[in-house]
DNA sequence: GTGGTCTAGACCACT
DNA sequence: GTGGTCTAGACCACG
């Protein structure tokens, strides 16, 4: 589980640790099931506070991709809760509107699509 | 041109109009050398300060979308800078990741683009 | 005479118009003692204001590089008065900040300086 | 780090920041990794408002001489993007002209560039 | 009348 | 305690 963090980034730490969780269980690097490091240990890890491994790890269990059982720590959930929502429907129409106008025809971007959505069925055991 | 604005969002207001535009200047509702609002005009409209709009209208331009001619405030530019960055990339992915973890199929989400594009080409003069 | 405004550009026009005009002078596109445009056929020709051809005549008469007679209209001035300003020299040494941090080499730099020197005698009659 | 604001310049105070931050940075006063003042600090330094202090990162962010780390601040960044752009070939091409019609000759210049060029190196560790 | 700049406060998210 | 964001005014250069 390679996770790389970019202090000078504009995204919240907690925030991009969420993303490569998800990304990592959605390329099959994390399997459903699968116990996810203790907090401290991802903390020491990157170097961050444990705060704000936390926040990114409440955020992951309120959004369902992952349980935290109080016993044996926090392991990926099998399906998440949730569904498509009008906030996620908005973020991709912006990097559509942001692709289109930087001269991306639509083969284009769904031959581009597509190609991400191999490799994360790729790497699927 | 008709932009909503979420208050109790937690995206910047100042990102949320320069988003709203780059989607409008998409869609075609504001066509290549249409003049924009004054700033002062969309404070009035949306109740909020010049300075929040100023800002978006900065990024615009910084961004390439816009041009500010000096004689008469702002218009939509003919092509932007910039092109497909990895921060882009990075995003499109964490979205990819995010609906085949909802349990939407490859198919289903290109389709779902097809749509999106079809929606922008569609208002297109 | 060819001049290029970018109306686009930060620079205010009355700017690039007196810095077109010096660079002009520079490279021998206009002679000393030579007839420069008159105010109103220089604002018809870049379709702005002649207050904005009055503003850079001004400027460019207040630092000595044109001479204004009234009655047969500005013409470039032999010497200009000034000599380096501590303005002056800021400046160059910001733009050799810049150089310097982008990597390039004084040997690098003094070469191109060379070049543009070169292009300005060259034209010289 | 000292640095010398005037207020009754035409060139806007974040950008005589700015300004005397990347000089700041070539002649070695600011080393690569060393960390910036706080925002406040500076401001209170100065005597103006946080948010023009804060302009000024954000243009010195956007350049890529500085990143701004989320945990401590803002530090200076090894080396910048960007790279030498027609706008600043325009810059130095004009103050060359300058030079030249105030009767300064190339190998003059030359050498003085030279000379900035030698004390921006004398003070590197 | 336009955008650009600045002030003197303030609140918030992040760490 | 940090930077980021926002407000409600204001002045100025530019055209």
């Amino acid at each position: 589980m390679l996770i790389q963090i970019d202090f000078s980034s504009e995204i919240p730490i907690y925030q991009q640790i969420r993303n490569e969780i998800v990304m990592g269980i959605a390329d099959g690097r994390l399997q459903p099931g699968e116990k996810l490091p203790t907090i401290r240990a991802l903390a020491d890890e990157f170097g961050v506070n444990t705060m704000t491994v936390n926040k990114a790890y409440a955020l992951l269990k309120q959004e369902g991709y992952i349980i935290a059982d109080r016993r044996a720590g926090a392991s990926v959930a099998g399906t998440p809760k949730g569904g498509i929502t009008t906030e996620y429907a908005q973020q991709l129409r912006l990097l559509i509107s942001e692709a289109k106008l930087q001269g991306i025809t639509q083969e284009e971007f769904l031959h581009y699509c597509a190609t991400i959505f191999q490799e994360l069925e790729g790497t699927q055991p």
